[in-house]
DNA sequence: TGCTTGATTCGACGTTCATCGATGTGCCCT
DNA sequence: AGGGCACATCGATGAACGTCGAATCAAGCA
């Protein structure tokens, strides 16, 4: 109905069947292949890994740096990751904080569990 | 422990413990990053969709070939999705059947649940 | 033995990506 | 204003990836 003409803009929404129910829609499965997509390198899950596991839910860059690779290329990838919606972040005088975006993380276990 | 000692050579042994949790391993991390990596493409992800909600829990490549790229393609897809542990092949007659395991997705969701 | 259909492998091509050093920007402190 | 620290952006480079057509393999059938 009108949910064919609202184009789920964010991954959030696009995705809560579960993968197991019915198959994925063109769109979805995009939405979705970009979270998972940037989730898919060791370095990056790392540092997704760190700041979600930080006592407050949140990281400052320099809390979570030490993954053994440069520090532009931490830079980089936390911008990957805020791309595709799983982060977000907040400058608060010197530093950036890092925060999960919680709702990114329930739409993919959403996907993943088998409850159909 | 004694767990230092085991490698855990298998993504889902690799992964029970939810992100928030605590921050993962570099081995687990690179375990984990290969199925992500693995679902991070519209296609397999779709493929993958495909298979998990078949009926039986298995579909043979002619019932998912339908994705808008060529067959060959396709079986490229399918062996990533294989080599990264998340589906299994058997050749049955003229037909190679597909079945996701089971353990893999519970390891994706398990590890994506927020229950710390 | 050949022929047909299903599926994988091979080789090539253009694109995306991870990584780095150098440089730029924003903020604090003296 | 100036210096120093935290983080982001830029430009380049080599590796990995997605895709295809052609060739190959595997199984069934005439």
């Amino acid at each position: 109905m009108s949910k064919l003409r609202e184009p789920a803009r964010s991954p959030v929404e696009a995705c809560c069947t579960p993968l197991v129910g019915q198959e994925l829609s063109v769109e979805q499965s995009e939405l979705m292949a970009a979270m998972f997509k940037a989730l898919g390198d060791p370095v990056r899950l790392r540092l997704f890994s760190k700041i979600a596991s930080h006592p407050d839910g949140e990281a400052c860059v320099c809390d979570i740096s030490d993954v053994g690779v440069s520090q532009p290329t931490v830079s980089h990838h936390l911008k990957r990751l805020r791309e595709a919606g799983l982060l977000t972040s907040e400058r608060r005088g010197t530093w950036v904080y890092y925060r999960v975006t919680p709702s990114a993380l329930g739409a993919m276990s959403g996907m993943l569990s088998a409850d159909a």
